[in-house]
DNA sequence: AGCACGCCGACT
DNA sequence: GTCGGCGTGCTC
């Protein structure tokens, strides 16, 4: 038979089906070495066919396979080419997304250990005829593993007893000393309490209506403390019932160790969990537990809608409105299409659950693509947090120019005098801080970046957020030689200093990008905070998220607006949702709670929706911009990126791509609702000058144009060192 | 991505 | 006359 094989190589000139001769049958979907010009490297067995297409003495065979079995299975070889039509990426791109990255060149390997065992087939008796009696450490290691149960690590009885006597009774032949795997299982220690609650009718009527499922996939819309997850356990649980298999998608920054913990108390070693946190040996033992059948459940982050499951019953994506489900660097995928993707291949049931859903997904479940199942109510009957908009344009007049207004202090003295706990949640993109002259108004840039330096203080030091490059803080203006440049410091921190002179004696826990930067670092925060170790927890966007605080009764919302005036569609969806989410926060248990959001914008609809939970009220809001202005859902937004060194290069290369679009567009006016080519807001990353087309075409429109989009790109990609890249509905359009 | 082949400048 | 620069092109 001849293979075809893409080879692990990441450009775009290799990026195609090389045939080779596989003398040896190796099955498609294994990963082997191969020759390759004069080298040999790795690649993967994507067909097979009977005569090739290239000169067949020009073939070269296949070296050897480097597993026993084949890691990419025909679902994700055909996932494969949908992600490349779909996104016009790589296929080993694709490819390298469907397996450990490490596990690439070899880098990681099966953990064997050392055990000792008295051999099989040996007595007591025998074990003591065959050692000389005044072989006192001999006697006492060999009395020691006849009682015990299992072998036993080298390591341990090497440091407990006497090396030489174990030696002694290798060589005697009385014990035996082999190799074992270790698979590396996180978590291992993990309980919780297996508790199996009884479905209150809501839920009941709900996890009736996905057991009895029909061909669409469900929108669970419920409120926070509906009692989404205990449905997910019994769709779960129904899969493994039925012998078949499910993955649960959560945000990276909520899979906290409560809801392993969860988990693996209901279904035991069936569950497998890949997320970034893990150690490398970690993942890739987990993920060979799932492709060899171990693990029928996986519950991860994004990239585990890529793990290697098969027969799978159910996909659930958690939090389904979540900004992380969408991959926004190399390569680019949205994960609820390829979950839509693994669906279709399985015919697996799906479940898309938040208390806020996405535009996108609500409007799915109107047109009928999503079945809607609606949670309105809280299991335990009590009421959400209320929440009071505090406007900050008043608080100034009132002579208040500080992070919190003045109903927020009482609010919080109260709280902090009831012994209770505070949540105060500040969006940090507004917070970022720039060194800027005060005389001449002079801003310190990267030097290879069109962006301002973001001043760090725990390092004294100018970073760039878009390359690594760094600076040291001046002194003197470079413009004006003014001694007033000064870097405010603003963000997480500066907050904490005022919150401190305000509540000498109470403790504060940071979280934000800096606290959190080593690993495991934010779940530290999170324990402790929830130990009682601090009285106030502040923080980004992580605070929104991962667990529930049973005294925490008052969070405070500092600067509402900040997510709001980005000149993106999303942001007001956006803002509704974290508002949603971080009130959720607030007043658990017996408690009832509050929420004090501080805004300067206090009569814009978003918060008055979101102040009465009013998801459905937003949505018809929302929606009917979209519609009036055609963004998504009623469009696709198709963004063509080209970056080059050289500025005229890249608008050359831009030009010729806008001008062979041109006629297409003519051909389809009706669904080309917009075209334009522009510089990219950030002007320059990285030394490169980036110039872009943004165009939004109708969801017809894309499935009839895309395929020449792409190959005008394609075409004009890689000329005169231009790079060009496409995305489809970017969220980030710097 | 590598690695060869191939055509023009400064050197024992 | 050669050694070596990195531009272009190929890898089943």
């Amino acid at each position: 038979m001849i293979a075809d094989v893409i080879v692990d190589i990441n450009h775009s000139n290799v990026d195609k089906v090389f045939e080779y001769l596989n003398p040896d049958n190796i099955p498609v979907g294994s990963r082997i070495y191969v020759p390759f010009g004069r080298q040999f490297i790795e690649g993967y067995i994507v067909g097979q066919k009977q005569t090739p297409i290239y000169d067949i003495s020009k073939l070269k065979p296949i070296s050897r396979p480097l597993d026993e079995i084949p890691v990419i299975s025909p679902e994700m070889l055909e996932l494969m080419q949908f992600m490349t039509k779909k996104y016009n990426i790589k296929m080993v791109d694709a490819l390298r997304l469907f397996i450990p990255a490490q596990m690439r060149g070899g880098r990681i390997k099966a953990l064997k250990k050392n055990f000792v065992r008295i051999r099989d087939g040996l007595t007591e008796s025998t074990v003591f005829d065959l050692i000389n009696p005044r072989a006192k450490s001999q006697i006492e290691l060999a009395e020691y593993l006849l009682s015990c149960e299992q072998d036993m690590e080298s390591a341990y009885i090497n440091t407990h007893f006497s090396p030489s006597a174990l030696k002694s009774l290798e060589q005697k032949g009385i014990v035996e000393i082999i190799s074992k795997e270790i698979k590396r299982t996180p978590y291992k220690g993990l309980e919780a309490e297996n508790e199996v609650f009884s479905l209150k009718p809501e839920q009941l009527t709900a996890y009736q209506k996905i057991k009895n499922s029909q061909d669409r996939p469900f929108l669970l819309h419920g409120v926070t403390g509906s009692g989404k997850t205990e449905i997910y356990i019994r769709c779960i649980n129904d899969c493994i019932n039925q012998e078949k298999t499910a993955i649960l998608l959560v945000p990276e920054i909520s899979l906290t160790p409560q809801v392993f913990a969860l988990f693996k108390s209901r279904f035991g070693t069936d569950v497998a969990i890949l997320h970034s946190g893990l150690s490398i040996g970690e993942r890739y033992d987990e993920w060979r537990r799932i492709i060899e059948g171990e693990a029928s459940i996986v519950i991860g982050a994004r990239s585990a809608i890529f793990a290697p499951l098969q027969n799978i019953g159910i996909i659930i994506i958690d939090e389904e409105h979540d900004p992380s489900y969408i991959s926004e660097s190399n390569p680019r995928y949205f994960t609820h299409e390829i979950a839509e993707f693994r669906r279709g291949y399985n015919k697996a049931n799906m479940i898309l659950g938040s208390a806020t859903p996405s535009i996108e997904s609500y409007y799915k479940a109107k047109n009928n693509e999503l079945e809607l199942i609606e949670m309105p109510n809280r299991i335990n009957q009590r009421p959400l947090p209320r929440i009071n908009i505090i406007d900050m344009t008043q608080e100034i007049r009132r002579g208040n120019n500080s992070f919190f207004s003045y109903e927020l202090i009482d609010q919080m003295k109260k709280v902090v005098s009831e012994g209770d706990q505070i949540i105060l949640f500040l969006n940090r993109r507004g917070y970022a801080s720039y060194q800027m002259c005060r005389s001449c108004g002079y801003v310190v840039k990267c030097p290879d970046c069109d962006v301002s330096m973001v001043y760090h203080r725990d390092e004294n030091i100018l970073k760039c957020h878009y390359c690594s490059s760094r600076s040291h803080v001046l002194n003197l203006c470079p413009q004006c030689e003014s001694e007033y440049i000064k870097q405010g410091a603003y963000g997480t921190q500066r907050v904490v200093e005022e919150l401190k002179k305000i509540f000498p004696d109470v403790t504060i826990l940071r979280m934000d990008n800096d606290t959190t930067r080593t690993k495991d670092a934010h779940l530290k925060i999170l324990k402790d905070f929830s130990e009682r170790k601090a009285q106030i927890l502040i923080g980004t966007q992580m605070v929104t998220k991962g667990h529930d605080f049973s005294d925490v009764t008052l969070v405070g919302i500092l600067d509402a607006d900040l997510s709001l005036y980005f000149s993106d569609y999303h942001s007001c969806e956006r803002t509704f949702q974290l508002i949603t989410q971080v009130s959720g926060r607030a007043g658990r248990d017996e408690k009832e709670g509050l929420v004090v959001l501080q805004t300067y914008s206090p009569k814009h609809y978003v918060y008055k929706l979101a102040q009465n939970y009013n998801y459905l009220g937003f949505y018809e809001k929302e929606a009917n911009i979209r519609k009036v202005t055609n963004y998504p859902p009623f469009s696709v937004i198709i963004r063509i990126l080209a970056c080059s060194e050289s500025e005229e290069n890249a608008i050359a290369v831009l030009k010729d791509i806008f001008d062979e679009i041109k006629p297409i567009a003519e051909q389809d006016k009706e669904d080309f609702l917009y075209m334009k080519a522009m510089k990219s807001p950030i002007k320059r990353i990285k030394k490169k000058y980036r110039v872009q087309i943004l165009m939004r075409l109708s969801t017809i429109g894309v499935d009839k144009n895309l395929d020449d989009i792409y190959n005008v790109i394609n075409k004009n990609n890689n000329k005169k060192d231009v790079l060009v890249y496409s995305e489809l509905n970017p969220q980030d359009l710097s």
